[in-house]
DNA sequence: TTGAGTATACTTGTCAGACAAACCAGTCCA
DNA sequence: TGGACTGGTTTGTCTGACAAGTATACTCAA
């Protein structure tokens, strides 16, 4: 294999127009510029980045396969929205996910650095923008997902992750997250964790997410 | 809303060219036709289907987007070749998925009805073709991970199913698998299920999904 | 004035053709 | 024998175009 003739290659990476594209829109969708209120056209992409229309329509279309858009046949894409309903099924869905992770974590009272890491990171952009909680937030929990070193299981969690952004932006979270409390039951859940105590973090899981997801699903319901 | 006035309108679908191709190519990949040893050219689908190339190309960058096809910048695409480590990878991926959900339908009690349908199938198609058992069987899973009503879960799973579908007819499961055994395992499960043991149905499914992930495993290790 | 039907504009679906860039394999030369 | 070059193949992207579907606006009649 090349890698073994050289050990520390370094990482370049090309992105392609159609990747770049992508990329971009989607940071625009998660951070709230763009919302289900207008409709994304492809003519629209294509002129704002001066690419052509076949271009900006593959753009589009790997957005809709990450269920960041929706569109129907012959009709113009939209950010898509997410009621209390959908907003109860993702955290079912993380809490799912999540729960069996840290049974398993726990049976081999393994703490993750970088959760322990995200963690801290909470503590220290408080009194910050109140977005920027949201990104160390998500982070622990993916590092907790990372730890068990499932490749699907990661990939499905991400994809889980990219709507859980998406709704945690749309209601601007000004007060529906306290930093101190997140950080207080994360660092609960890490303690079950070392501890080895399985049933434990997996309910401090459950309640944390419980409490989270009823606040958006009010929110979003108002 | 248009439902209300047509309260069982027929349903009917058109499907576009790109939707087209990719079904048939999907079903040729699931059934063994396509394999990891030829590559799969724009052209060589443009050509075959009579279509342009750019719609040839969509339809492979969603089966890309499935993880049924691979391919890198520049190079065109392959089936994906499923080694020991990704069986296992896949494998353990579902126990995650499913313990989780026999533990939520055992709480309830419930039994999905589809799931015992599915399972009666199984020994319908004994001694029949041995890839006609892999679609009751998977069947058999989904209705029990449909049965808890999550669609992102529903979803996730289903992008699993394509990829397990794809290593069961790899190897072609002649004597990997047989049907009496796997039906009195499902049906097993199906009991717990009925007495709401949780933990009994959880380790009966870990059970029966372990023997076919080392089985199929060391099957492609050969 | 209101309703229905038509007409128009907008958007997407698909295609053809083209060129550049990147990859691969084979060949040639030192 | 090893390296560089060169050709063919494949993909990435673009331009331009037309068809088909959707939604909106407009007109005309009741």
């Amino acid at each position: 294999m090349f890698q073994e003739k050289v050990p520390m290659a370094r990482q370049i990476a090309t992105k392609s127009v159609v990747d770049a594209v992508t990329d971009d829109v989607r940071a625009r969708i998660l951070s709230g510029s763009l919302t289900s209120a207008a409709a994304v056209t492809e003519l629209e992409i294509a002129t704002a980045y001066e690419v052509a229309r076949p271009t900006a329509k593959a753009a589009i279309e790997k957005l809709v396969g990450e269920n960041l858009l929706v569109r129907g046949s012959h009709k113009s894409a939209r950010v898509a929205e997410l009621g209390p309903d959908a907003v109860r099924d993702i955290y079912q869905a993380r809490a799912y996910l999540e729960s069996g992770i840290l049974r398993r974590l726990a049976a081999s009272h393994t703490v993750p650095e970088a959760a322990v890491a995200a963690n801290a990171e909470i503590l220290a952009v408080t009194g910050a923008g109140d977005l920027a909680l949201v990104e160390p937030d998500l982070r622990f929990h993916t590092a907790l997902v990372a730890a068990v070193g499932n490749e699907r299981i990661a990939r499905m969690y991400g994809s889980l992750a990219g709507e859980v952004r998406l709704c945690m932006t749309r209601v601007q979270s000004l007060h529906l997250l306290d930093s101190a409390a997140i950080h207080a039951e994360h660092r609960q859940i890490l303690d079950h964790l070392a501890a080895g105590d399985a049933e434990a973090a997996a309910s401090a899981l459950d309640s944390h997410l419980a409490t989270a997801r009823e606040r958006l699903a009010e929110a979003l319901a108002a």
